[in-house]
Order: C-alpha cells, then structure tokens, then sequence
DNA sequence: ATAGGGTTAG
C-alpha cells in the first residue's frame, strides 16, 4: 500500500499542471453537496503529522508532502510537459483511501483510515467516489454510515449514499445485503427511487434472483416510482438472459407503447434471444425496432445479428447488414469479421470469404487458429486447393497462431479429395511432427485419398490403424469406406471386405449381399432397412448413395431400385419426383451418378406407364442436377446426365434461363415415350461410368 | 475519475 501511494503521488509530482485531485471543478450531478476548491491541501494536511509514523497512509502521504509542496509552477513546464504526455498515470490520492477501505477487517480500522484521510472536514462528492469505487460489502455500510455521521446530509444527499452504497452490494453480488441495507435506509427515513430500484434489480440479476428482480420491478409503486426506461431495460435484458422470451417480450412491448428509450445493448440482448431461438425473422424485427425507434446501433449489436444471420443461414442479409454497419460509419472488429466469415463460408462464398481474408490481412487484424481453420475447411468443401495451401502457409508465417490438429486434418482433406497422395503423406508428417496423432478425421481422409489413388494395400493398412488405435470408426468412416468400394477394381473387393467384416458385420454382410448377387426372400431389404436406420442422420444420404454406386458398378440395377425405394420410405430421399399443373419435375440435387441414373430411370419408367395409362401430360417435363460441378468430380451430374440422356435420345434441352435444368415439352415428350414403347431403359446404364464424388467429411 | 447497466465467436 505505502509504496502505491508512493509511486501515485510521485507522478503527481511530475504533472506540471495538476488537476485538483478531488474533481470538485467538475459540473456534476451533486448540486446540493459544497464544493472545495482543492483537496490537495487537504490531503497533505490530514495525512502529515508524523514523519517516522509506521502507518502506511501516514508515511507515504509524508513522502509525498515533501513533494507535492514544492510549487510545480517554478519548475521548468516545458520539460514536465514531455514527461507527463507520456506518462497516462494520473491517479486520485482517494483511489487509494479506497483500497485500504476495502481491505479493512474492522470498524476502527474503517474509522482510523476514514479520520486520517478527512477529519471532520468531508465533502459530499468525495464520499460519493469513495463509496463509488468501493467492492467490499462488509465494510462499505460502516464507511457509509460515517459518512452519514460527518456529512449531515440532506434526504436528497442521503438517497445518493445509500445507492452508491447498494452498488458495493451488486459488485459483490450479495443481494441479501443490498435488502438489509434498503431496510436500513427506509427506517431512516431516505425515500428510494429509480436509482435505487434498478441497482436492486440488477443485483437480483446478478446473483441469478430473477423472481426478485421482478419482485423489485413489481413493487416500485409501492414507493411513489414509476418504471422508466433504464429499470425497464434492465427488466428485458435480464429476461432476454434467462431466455425468458414471453416476459422479455411482453415488457418490450410495454416499453415500445409506454415510449420508454431502451438502450441498444437491451436491443443486442433482445437480438442475441431470438437468434438463440432461431426466430431470425424476429431477430430482424427487433433491429427494424431499433432503427424505426432511432435508437443509436452499436458494432456489439450488429455483431450480433450477423451472428444471428450466420446461424440463419441467410448470407445475403448478413450482406445488407453489413453494409449498413459499414454505412452508418462502424468499423467492422474482429468478431464481425469472424461473423462474416463463418456467413461466407457456410453459404460457400469463397469470393466473399477470400475477400473478408483479405481485409482482415491489409487491416492487420490478427486471424486466429480458428478462423484459419475455418477458412480452410471451406477450402476443402469448395476444392480450392492452392488458396488452401496459401492460407496455410500464411497461418505459419503468422508467428501468432500454430497449425491444430483440425488444421492439420483440413489440409489432408484437402490433399485426399483429389488423391494427392504424396502432399496428403507429407502434410500427415508434418501433423505428426509438430505433436498430434492422426486422429479419425485424419484417418478417414487418408482411406479416402488412397482409395481416390486406387491403393488398395494402404487403404487395408490405414484402416488397421484405426483399429490399432482403439479407434472405433464412426458412419462417416464406413461411408467412406463404402466409397471407395465404389472405385476399386471388383478383384481387390475381397480385402475391403474382409476389413468391413472384420469390424461391422451388418455392414459386411449386405455388402456381401451386393457383390456376390446372393438370393435372397427380402432379408436384404430388412438388413439394410435395419442399417440405414442405424446410421447417423447426416450420413444416412451419403451412404445410401454409396450403396446405390456400389449396385450400378456392380450392374446390378434392380438392387439399385431397391435401394432406392427403400431410401424413399425412409424418407432419406425427399422430393425427387415432384408434379405441378404446368411441369413435372425430377430434382437430382444431392445424388450420387449411381443414384441420379437410378432415380432417373425409374421417373422414366413412371412417365411411360403414366403415359400409356393414357394420363395427361403437363407442358413441360423437367430435370434439375443443380448448378456447378461436383467439388472433386471430373465429371459435373449435368454433363454425365447430358450424355445419358443422348444415349437414350430423351428430347431434353439445356434450360437457357436455367441454369442446371434439362427441359421437354409435352409434344416431344409423348413421341418419345412412344417410340420407346415399353423398352427398358435400364440396359443403358451398364455402359455408364461412375465418377463418383466424394463426400464431404468435414462438418 | 464522482448516483442506474449490459453485449458481440468457437
């Protein structure tokens, strides 16, 4: 203590125009308290008397004396100019009366520090940023009431000290205290108000008290007070923290009609608990509010709606707030560039998303491991290798944040996707030297690449590591597995299955089902009905394309059929077939090759029956594969869709305006449909070649 | 620095 006094009042020293240490100059909000002109002199003539005293307040404040008299006027400005503007230190001597108040642990101590610093001589004000800057409850009531004593406020003055004095109570979050002390107040006689009411409200809130909260809310009347906006605003953060969504609500409402100003960090509250619902139309209702109320947003709050927008999933208003944000003159920080990448990069904006990069990068934002690591994730769903690997290597030359294990395993993803075996291993090697163990996701994309790369052996080999880890494989690494069946030459089947059986018999045993065209009187369908229903929900889709593949590579179509059906019934496939009055419609999105052909011969084979049933045909019959490539695939759907079609010489064209849609008319429809007459169509697609995508592993 | 009160990512 002695030695902060010390330093504080040594930099006084050094201020060549110091400003009185009690602020008394200030135009407060005290009108009723006298003024003094300077405490210094005060200071230096309570806190004096005995050089060699052992008290600490007494000795330091001697050691000042010797200082703070000398008349900082005749030393040279100039140069005291220099050193004050580079030292921010300006502390008030009452800061440290504080302290030892704070630490007193009883109530003469209280009163030895309090005569010491004063006497009788207490100004009001001081008193109020003493009791302000106070943290300790157990003694902040005996400060008061000496206070109270030396002072001899008026009831007006009275109020003020005694919520200074419950605010000690909400900082130590000791809400029964703040009661004791609110009875003690009104048996003196001190009427409370909105001051009083709001920190008692805020205090319940703090010590986790909502039904108090609203009990103080709730009896403000009582006492001659009517709710305002900043006992309101506390009243709807606090339910919009507790997720209270109804009262929070129905307060905000009260709030809106009673014309009460709540403040913007309430808004941000009322935002952040729509988003948490998921009500995102209500998250912009609320920022409507705001603006249509003209209350001031903040960089917090538009934070937080792009936040609420990314969990949306609404990239595009996540675009127009952030214009707006930027508009209205707010600098975005890092959580909103957080926010904008994690909007990007789920809606797969990689301009976007390299673009935020980027000006974070000019900016010298500081990226953290794990924004890199979702920009690399992205990377990797999206097939950007090369910004993948640039990004990476920034990441290193950062100094500020290392590669991660999720690092390490986006970046084999990556090398995996595309069967880059060799940068796959050596990124692996590199994960393994800077301390992490290849982990299932790593492991997962290694039986990936080595599959891509048709390396039978070290698909076998990776996946007893996993078993020799004790690793226990989850439904994305059998998908994955399952895929690269779907790739590999029919003669090495043996080794993957021996390694699927080993581990999953279920699994083992329908593939069995596949490969070697066993008969069956429908246990197939109930063994796979059983494992689809076992399957992870994400990878239910995944994996019933897998199989599908695995059928069409197989050549075994009415299988497919099969499985396909079954994928229907479970509702893992939805709205592939769909009819409207002017076009029946096939959507393909989100099928593998296997499983789009398959899908589309059945929808064939549907039409011509319709068709021969002497069903109407609507105007137009259409296809949508969706729009670009697959990420990894050589070939995009629509342009293996595009040659199928040829090859069954479907009158389908390329939709002009839109964009990944096969068109026919009705016309054309029915002279082809009954050129073909009955043929089956299936035969086709023996010639059919399955570049079949990988899917994503990464979440 | 002198009476009310809080926020925004994994």
């Amino acid at each position: 203590m002695a030695s902060r006094l010390f330093s504080s009042y040594s930099s006084i020293f050094h201020d060549p125009t110091p400003t009185p240490l009690s602020s008394s100059s200030r135009n407060l909000k005290l009108p009723n308290f006298p003024s003094r002109p300077h405490f210094r002199t005060c200071v230096s003539s309570q806190l004096t008397p005995d050089p060699n005293s052992p008290d600490p307040v007494t000795k330091s404040s001697s050691l000042s004396k010797n200082k703070i008299w000398v008349n900082p006027k005749k030393l040279k400005a100039k140069q005291l100019l220099k050193k004050s503007s580079t030292s921010r230190f300006n502390p008030n001597p009452l800061v440290n009366v504080t302290k030892s108040l704070d630490s007193c642990q009883s109530d003469q101590e209280v009163s030895l520090i309090l005569n010491n610093a004063f006497g009788d001589n207490v100004l009001g004000r001081d008193a109020v940023f003493i009791l302000n800057k106070m943290v300790n409850s157990n003694t902040a009531p005996i400060v008061l009431k000496h206070f109270l004593d030396k002072i001899n406020p008026s009831k007006g003055e009275e109020v003020i000290l005694y919520n200074v004095t419950l605010k000690v109570f909400r900082k130590s979050g000791d809400f029964r205290g703040a009661e004791k002390l609110f009875d003690e107040m009104l048996l003196r006689g001190v009427k409370p108000d909105n001051i009083t009411f709001s920190t008692m409200i805020n205090c319940a809130r703090m010590c986790s008290a909502p039904d108090k909260a609203v009990e103080w809310f709730e009896k403000m009347p009582r006492y001659g007070c009517e709710p305002d906006d900043v006992t309101c605003s506390a009243m709807v953060y606090m339910y919009a923290r507790v997720n209270n969504a109804d009262m929070a609500l129905k307060l905000y409402e009260r709030a809106k009609a009673e014309k009460w100003r709540l403040d913007t960090v309430t808004f941000s509250t009322l935002i952040r608990m729509y988003g948490m619902s998921g009500n995102y139309d209500g998250c912009l209702s609320v920022y409507e509010d705001l603006k249509v109320l003209g209350v001031k947003p903040n960089v917090a709050m538009y934070n937080t709606l792009l936040n609420a927008m990314f969990r949306a999933k609404r990239p595009q208003q996540a675009k127009i707030i952030y214009e707006e944000m930027t508009g209205n003159g707010f600098l975005p920080d890092l959580i909103t560039y957080a926010a904008l990448l994690r909007v990007y990069v789920a809606a797969q904006f990689k301009e976007e998303a390299f673009r935020v990069y980027k000006e974070m990068k000019e900016k010298g934002m500081e990226m953290s491991t794990v924004l890199y690591n979702i920009l690399l994730a992205m990377c990797g769903d999206v097939g950007c290798t090369d910004e993948a690997i640039e990004i990476f290597e920034d990441m290193k030359s950062s100094g500020t944040c290392k590669p991660d294990d999720w690092t390490f395993s986006s970046l084999i993803t990556i090398y995996s996707c595309s069967g880059k075996v060799s940068e796959a291993e050596a990124a692996l090697n590199e994960m393994v030297k800077s301390g992490f163990e290849p982990n299932l996701f790593v492991l997962t994309s290694l039986v990936q690449c080595y599959g891509k790369a048709k390396q039978t052996d070290n698909v076998v080999k990776t996946f007893k590591q996993v078993l020799d880890k004790g690793i226990i494989p989850d439904d994305r690494f059998w998908c994955c597995l399952l895929n690269v069946m779907t790739q590999t030459p029919n003669k090495e089947f043996g080794k993957l299955i021996d390694c699927i059986e080993k581990a999953n018999s279920k699994l083992g045993s329908v593939v069995r089902y596949l490969v070697e065209e066993k008969e069956d009187d429908g246990v197939f369908r109930k063994e796979v009905s059983e494992l689809l229903n076992s399957i992870d929900a994400e990878v239910k889709k995944p994996f019933c394309n897998c199989l599908i593949d695995l059928c069409v590579n197989l050549n075994v179509p009415d299988r497919a059929r099969d499985l396909l059906d079954l994928g229907l019934k479970l509702e893992i496939y939805t709205d592939i077939q769909s009819k409207s009055q002017a076009q029946w419609s096939l959507n393909l999105k989100k099928l593998s090759l296997g499983a789009a052909l398959t899908a589309l011969h059945a929808w064939i084979s549907d039409l011509s029956k319709a068709f021969q049933a002497g069903e109407d045909l609507p105007p137009l019959l259409g296809i949508n594969t969706g729009q670009g490539k697959h990420r990894y695939s050589d070939k995009g759907l629509a342009s293996v869709l595009k040659s199928h079609l040829k090859e069954l010489n479907a009158p389908f064209h390329e939709g002009a305006d839109k964009s990944g849609w096969f068109l026919m008319t009705k016309v054309a429809a029915k002279s082809w449909l009954e050129s073909r007459g009955s043929t089956e169509s299936i035969a086709a697609m023996r010639s059919v070649d399955l570049g079949v995508p990988t899917m994503a592993l990464h979440h």
